[in-house]
DNA sequence: GCACAAAATGACAACGCTGTCATTATTTGC
DNA sequence: GCAAATAATGACAGCGTTGTCATTTTGTGC
């Protein structure tokens, strides 16, 4: 069985290409009754409208391009998150019958804004979706602006423009984990901030100084480290946080790949966790369970955010307005490397009434 | 500036379209002279043949696709593997300016087939690359070849119609491997088979068989688990072997993922690792360097094997014959999880300290 | 050199759709 | 109820390629 053509969707409805052309891209002036005759007749035969040629008749390509950091090096960020953020974007894009690009590319690249303008160029892209750390390149997103090509950002660091980003309330969960590591009775919490070139994970920091604040706890310069995001970055931190003369009871890590890093030194430090030492990461990596003890982390609802970044990109091509920024909760989720703390004293007896 | 197209270059070249159509595709019939001339223009005008145009005039679409196992959900197989082999494919597949077409399935699904045949039939991809449980489904490649579409599998369990496929010497490393764990003093290991659907994983069963064999060892089934590839039957399957009367000093888990639910209920159990107990996984994902201790483990290089099998499938496409099955060597990579065994007098010793 | 085969090139119609504009129904206003 | 306005539909020319087939050029054998 030939695949059906637009003529041959028009010869069984008795209208002319033009009019079923029409009913398939929802443009208006076509009665109803004619319209319910071609949708019958499209359902028949099972019409799918040929991508190539709407492509090359048309202005628009039908293809949404994907950035994202490339994460098969080592050192850069989690597959879990790029496959997420794939699984979120490609169902609202087949949803929509549009074909999606996909684009690892190297942020740190001099050649990035060229690679792109090339890209966009070459496969004439309706939109893009960029993932962080490339969602929040300056350079990227103006030469996207000054080529006119729609562009939906997650996660960038600053809230400007928001009505082109999905965020998650990074600040305020940071500030709640914070929290609950004060009430599991930590006075010394340590933290490991983000790498520098991401400013989503920035707001981490925020958040903590919001938590310590709101807790009545003044902020150690003595207990934050700066970390690159990565596990290794995480064991280096912890070495340097838990080596010194008065160290932390806790470690608060921007991402889950740096706290498991944190873990493993406290392994082979030969620290109890929790009891002598609380973790918590953010992310909510598959790692967060698999390690050992699992780790207390903020669920990252990554598949979500795609979805929605797409939602939002599809807007913007039909050039619909208002909608604003999205934010998307991320909660706590509490497991077993985070605890109250034992003291010299022995504090055994909150323990249990806990 | 806008676009180039054929007849750009044809004018600047002073030749008919075709003729730099024929170039443009290596067609046969053009004198040297003229190949010359238009490939200048080419250069000059920066030309790229538009794709869309090209999939609705010709028999070809310069489209791949690429199915895999979806691995959003929890159960399924790592991300890292998913991006390698993304990553792979996408290499070979711009070199030859082609399109890639992801597609994450659920090999489980009684659509499978059906869902298949209909992108088969709407993408009219020129030829597919299937991952692994995919690669291996009888139904799957017998639609493929009734279809007539080009594909190449990724690690199928069998080794028949060989050239269609790319494949790791499993066995013989998971050989290696076993006689690296007896070379320790291990004379009792336990072994975590993979997933019953996915037979290049059972090729590593007959590799710790071969190895044992080679070492003059019998094989005792009370040290043999069937997992299910996941963390969580790793978990399961360590219980089982651990806590029988005789437990093994080594576990052998299938991959990675399994072999880090061993080491967690190892952790649980308060066994020290790899004093009392050495595991060791197959795969070296990420987490095997993450984990503590290290995981000792067999590297799989599943980007070259996607590029490879990328490249096995141009070659079918072009109709070219040949080249046969390609097998790309696993090394073990040894780490801490691993060592020579504590007798057990030391082992005695030991407890009763702890 | 000449007839003929073979190689090189070109003309032109698809491919399946969208955009433009002309044409034909149907409302609307008064 | 009639002209003008508006809605609904259709005819047709591209979009940038490839495939087919016709035509021209070059090469070959004798």
């Amino acid at each position: 069985m030939a695949k059906a053509t637009l003529h041959d969707v028009a010869a069984k409805a008795g209208v002319s290409i033009k009019t079923v052309s029409r009913v398939v891209n929802n443009e208006p002036n076509v009665r109803q009754g004619t319209r319910d005759a071609v949708l019958k007749a499209i359902k028949a035969l099972d019409y799918r409208p040929d991508t190539s040629a709407r492509r090359l008749a048309g202005r628009r390509s039908y293809l949404v391009g994907l950035l994202y950091e490339d994460p098969s090096p080592y050192e850069n960020p989690s597959a879990n998150y790029v496959i997420d953020i794939q699984g979120g974007v490609l169902e609202r894009v087949r949803a929509e019958s549009y074909d999606l690009l996909i684009h690892p590319c190297n942020y740190q690249s001099t050649r990035i804004v060229r690679e792109i303008r090339a890209l966009v160029a070459q496969t004439r892209v309706d939109g893009l979706i960029l993932a962080p750390p490339l969602a929040e390149m300056a350079k990227v997103a103006s030469a996207l602006r000054e080529l006119g090509t729609p562009f939906v950002r997650i996660s960038p660091g600053q809230r400007t423009r928001g009505q082109e980003a999905v965020h998650t309330n990074d600040r305020a969960a940071c500030a709640d984990m914070t929290r609950y590591l004060v009430s599991l009775g930590h006075k010394r919490i340590g933290f490991i901030i983000g790498h520098p070139d991401h400013r989503a994970v920035g707001n981490r920091f925020l958040g903590y100084q919001d938590g310590l604040e709101s807790s009545g706890l003044k902020l150690d310069k003595s207990l934050v480290q700066q970390g690159f995001n990565t596990f290794e970055s995480g064991e280096k931190s912890a070495r340097l946080l838990l080596l010194q003369p008065n160290p932390p009871t806790a470690i608060f890590a921007s991402n889950d790949d740096m706290a498991a890093g944190v873990l493993r030194v406290a392994h082979e430090m030969g620290l109890s966790i929790p009891g002598e030492l609380s973790v918590a990461g953010f992310d909510d990596l598959p790692l967060a369970r698999q390690i050992w003890p699992s780790l207390t982390t903020i669920r990252q609802p990554i598949k979500e955010m795609a979805a929605a970044a797409a939602e939002l990109l599809f807007a913007k091509i039909k050039g619909e307005e208002g909608g604003g920024p999205i934010v998307v909760e991320a909660p706590l989720v509490l497991r077993e490397s985070t605890g109250a703390r034992i003291s010299l004293k022995d504090k055994r007896k909150r323990q249990h009434s806990a």
